[in-house]
DNA sequence: GAGTTTGAAACT
DNA sequence: CAGTTTCAAACTC
């Protein structure tokens, strides 16, 4: 077996949250190669986290000054606001910010990053899936001889910080990607930039630092179109269309330094949410067979919403819980705009008093072995079986979890063939009652247990050991992986496991 | 498109 | 914290 096999199926076994991780096939892997795949060198550093993990043989990477993004010397660290925060902040500053529309930055001048939102956004994402990684991404500068190969224009906007703050874990970044808008604090000589990764039509949107003294472009839209009860709404929406539309190309904005950066709809807004948003991207794909139903969350934020007595400033509105400001919705006496930011920010400090996490995405890390994430709350279906878009983790197309407390639950299985065949199989909810602990064995976990036999079977060749010998050493290995899955199970159960 | 069902959010 | 109400989306016809 050459090299490249090897790797494929040399397995690590870490069944502590339900799942079996392929050394080589790690996320951490495939988000490295991802960050390399933009210039970024990674080099393996030890880390609080990976003190924690070592010895389960994960490695945790830090993207060192010395090995920067190409071509760009190093510069800055990532780090954040959070996000009720920057929701605070969006709200509380839209109006000294849209005051002063275009106007110049203080001190020190925003300028063309040179990469593109989705540049950074994928290099950020990549590495943002379960919330334990210790990241800081460096390398980024204020030069601006970079442009994109393709010569699109950079999305991002990076703006200088005024004080020096530590890098925090990307695992906050992640919160911040997961909505549909992000900031990210570049310090340490850095910069602020504001992305909206799934929603790259709106980039930029709002800025975290120092919103007293920095004049902001004007946001992309900000009231709904039909509804839009303020006098000025539509007026002000129309005068910031016709920019757009006037010249027919994206708006920019130019600093006193002779900068300038995108404020319009990029070039990379499809390839940024085909990268960012892989799974969902294929929902909507499947969703334009089935009449525009069967959307994601985070997709929502750009479908129009219907509210009709929330004013769009409650949880019940979509638009407002992904942060957004409402464009081109359908609702009425819509509040969730520029025009009402004070009954906004009070709307949004109202969530935030009654749950701090309010605004955090609802589909979090992954565990169970699911590596598409889990409900961070659980649902709590009764009547759907979670088989129906009623239910969140459904819609999510993730499975419920122990965290759910759902009954009759069906949204158990992972396997499109035998979600076709609910219909025609017994109603299992009478015997589970609650989510089936057998949900923990996903295709990941069986591949993952696979490798791990087939290593087991390459050791054995390669060691020139009997037929018999082989036998037993990939039984033996079963059984370990057999064990911590149902320790796993037994874990995810809360029953006592007795080995 | 109207009416019903559903479950999250909000309220008590 | 549990029960109830409100709300908007999902679903059905």
């Amino acid at each position: 077996m050459n090299e490249l096999e090897d790797q494929e199926y040399s397995y690590k076994r870490d069944l502590s949250e339900g799942s079996l991780v392929p050394s080589h096939h790690t996320h951490e892997s495939s988000r490295m190669a991802n960050l390399i795949s933009h210039g970024m060198h990674p080099v393996p550093v030890y880390s609080r986290m990976e003190e924690s993990l070592r010895e389960d043989d994960y490695t945790t990477y830090r993207i060192l000054p010395q090995l920067t993004c190409d071509p760009l010397p190093p510069v800055a660290h990532f780090s954040l606001a959070s996000y009720p925060e920057y929701l605070l902040a969006q709200s509380s500053h839209y109006q000294h910010a849209l005051g002063q529309p275009y106007s110049s930055w203080p001190s020190q001048e925003a300028f063309h990053y040179g990469m593109s939102s989705g540049e950074i956004c994928r290099a950020v994402t990549s590495i943002s899936s379960d919330g334990a990684d210790v990241y800081s991404l460096e390398g980024y500068s204020t030069d601006q001889g970079f442009r994109h190969q393709d010569g699109n224009q950079p999305h991002a906007l990076l703006v200088p910080p005024h004080d020096q703050k530590l890098p925090v874990e990307m695992s906050n970044i992640c919160q911040m990607l997961q909505p549909v808008q992000v900031v990210c604090d570049v310090t340490g000589g850095g910069q602020v930039v504001v992305l909206n990764h799934c929603s790259p039509d709106q980039i930029p949107h709002s800025l975290m630092m120092d919103l007293n003294t920095v004049s902001l472009p004007k946001p992309s839209e900000q009231s709904c179109s039909t509804e839009d009860h303020s006098p000025t709404g539509k007026a002000s929406d129309a005068r910031h269309s016709e920019k757009t539309a006037s010249t027919g190309l994206p708006q920019t904005h130019k600093t006193s330094a002779g900068v300038t950066f995108n404020l319009a709809p990029g070039p990379y807004a499809s390839q940024l949410h085909q990268a960012l948003c892989p799974t969902q991207t294929v929902e909507l794909e499947e969703e334009g067979q089935t009449k525009g139903r069967r959307r994601v969350k985070w997709e929502k934020s750009k479908r129009p919403c219907n509210c009709t007595k929330s004013q769009c400033l409650k949880l019940y509105c979509e638009c407002f819980a992904n942060g957004d400001v409402c464009n081109n919705c359908k609702c009425l006496n819509c509040y969730n705009n520029t025009e009402h930011n004070l009954e906004r920010s009070q709307a949004i400090k109202a969530c935030l008093d009654r749950n701090p996490g309010a605004f955090r995405p609802k589909i979090g890390s992954r565990k169970q072995g699911n590596v598409k994430g889990c409900h961070t709350k659980g649902c709590n279906c009764k009547r759907s079986g979670c088989l129906k878009n009623y239910c969140e983790c459904y819609e999510a197309k993730i499975m419920c979890t122990s965290t759910c407390k759902c009954v009759g639950c069906r949204n158990y299985e992972e396997s499109p063939s035998k979600k076709s065949s609910e219909r025609d199989r017994p109603d299992y909810s009478i015997y589970y009652q609650t989510r089936s602990p057998l949900a923990c064995i996903t295709p990941d976990v069986v591949e993952a247990t696979c490798g791990c036999l087939l290593a087991q079977a390459e050791e054995a060749e390669k060691e020139g050991y009997t037929s018999a010998h082989a036998e037993r050493m990939i039984l033996e290995e079963f059984g370990q992986c057999l064990t911590q899955i149902v320790r796993s199970i037994f874990k995810s159960t809360s029953v006592q496991f007795n080995e």
